[in-house]
RNA sequence: GGGGGUGUGGCAGAGCGGUCUAAUGCACCAGACUGUAAAUCUGGCGGGCUUGCCCUUCGGUGGUUCAAAUCCAUCCGCCCCCA
């Protein structure tokens, strides 16, 4: 059992409280450990993994874990942050969405310990009676505290209504599943906290709430989010996968080890940086890609990055007629506009047959097959019929 | 309902009649350097091409003016105070 305590408490954020947590394991209850995602964007990032390899921890232990989709609290659309409106979701979209997910978290869980659950269940016939019944147990002071809500309170930033009800909805979730256990970023313990007062006043046990470090993206800053784009999703092609992660900075790769796998930090620190990071970018490329893919793209980058080469794989485009490299540019969709085409190549950014080109040249003055790159990792292959 | 304020590029934030494609910072892109990076340095960051010029931008619309991001009117959004 103590055992069982030290591996749930392995890089987390916040645990409250331990002896809660002692207490009812002590008992041999089978926890209720919930987890709760909006299906609002397809696709699972690295950051959502690293709770996710928790919940896995749970079942592992032998507990119920639940995998609550939040098909309901997503229709309404959660306004935060933004002044512009978020386009409400549909109905279709939300199950697509929610099916990718599912998929997609079931590389990491045994599906057939896991229940699957979606909000709407209890959410939609909760009725305005309900809502008000549940609003009434918090308070806009409470809700102020909030440090997101305090901060753009006090600087004039609007806050919609609905973010208030927010956290009340996915508290009262907690009620409806009667979990014992809620997981979530470190910036969901708020919202976590709360569950565990409206369970007390809907007459349960308050939930223990356990929250991981929010793993920061490809920038090294921000939290991994698809609005930033500094993002790895599980479903990107082996060699962005690979890329991705050898583009982090030293000192953010550490910090991937840490919350991403369960090496020992002496011994990588021991590395050379470089060797670690291909290291680990092999193991996370693997894990989602299978090892072959993974070998090909440790490769692939080896000979691109490393030895300057042209890859293996490239992209074929078929032009026809007469042609300027920034139209090829533009049709690769590598530049968005003429000007950007024609900026790159001033720059020297663009290559063809691996030779930098200076001037915006003309098809006649190419040959009818060749390699373009643009930047560093775009390249295309260029068939010209007549 | 009354009063006050505010709206500028992906974000933050200057400009407040001509010198405005609009300072500065962040983000982003390219080049150099390197360990692939990061840091640093350099250049760029609305669109078109015949590269020097043209066109289009400062919440929307209409107006004043030789000239408007800048002034006026009106509408819309947002914030604050009072009720």
């Amino acid at each position: 059992m103590r055992e069982d305590i030290e591996l749930i408490k392995r890089g987390t954020s916040d645990l409250i409280s331990v002896k809660e947590l002692e207490e009812r394991i002590a008992k041999g209850k089978k926890l209720r450990v919930k987890l709760g995602v909006d299906p609002t964007a397809p696709d699972l990032h690295l950051g959502h993994t690293v709770i996710i390899n928790k919940l896995k921890t749970f079942q592992n232990l032998g507990h119920q874990i639940i995998f609550l989709i939040g098909d309901f609290t997503a229709r309404i659309g959660d306004p935060s942050g933004r002044s512009e409106v978020r386009p409400v979701m549909t109905r279709e979209q939300i199950e697509k969405n929610a099916k990718t997910y599912t998929d997609q978290v079931f590389k990491i869980l045994d599906r057939e310990k896991t229940i699957v659950e979606y909000n709407s269940k209890w959410l939609e016939t909760l009725g305005v009676d309900g809502l008000l019944k549940l609003a009434a147990k918090s308070t806009v002071a409470q809700m102020l505290v909030r440090d997101d809500f305090e901060k753009r309170y006090k600087s004039d930033k609007p806050i919609s209504i609905v973010e208030f009800l927010y956290p009340l909805l996915q508290a009262y979730d907690s009620v409806a599943l009667k979990a014992d256990v809620e997981l979530g970023g470190s910036d969901q313990k708020f919202n976590l906290l709360l569950g565990r007062q409206i369970q007390k006043d809907y007459g349960l046990e308050p939930q223990i709430v356990l929250t991981v470090p929010l793993l920061e993206g490809l920038d090294g800053i921000r939290k991994m989010s698809k609005s930033y784009g500094n993002y790895i999703a599980l479903n990107d092609n082996p060699n962005d996968m690979f890329g991705k992660i050898m583009s982090i900075s030293d000192e953010l790769m550490f910090k991937y080890y840490e919350l991403l796998t369960q090496a020992d930090l002496k011994k990588i620190k021991e590395m050379h940086p470089k060797e670690a990071k291909a290291a680990l970018a092999f193991e996370i490329t693997q894990r989602y890609c299978g090892e072959d893919e993974a070998v090909k793209a440790k490769e692939e980058f080896e000979k691109v990055f490393a030895k300057k080469d042209i890859p293996d794989d490239i992209n074929q485009l078929e032009v026809t007629g007469d042609f300027k490299v920034s139209d090829i540019l533009i049709k690769a969709s590598f530049v968005s506009s003429g000007n950007s085409a024609r900026r790159l190549i001033k720059q020297g950014g663009v290559k063809i047959n691996s030779k930098k080109i200076d001037a915006d040249t003309e098809s006649k003055n190419i040959g009818s097959d060749f390699i373009l790159q643009a930047g560093k990792r775009n390249f295309v292959k260029i068939k010209v019929k007549s």
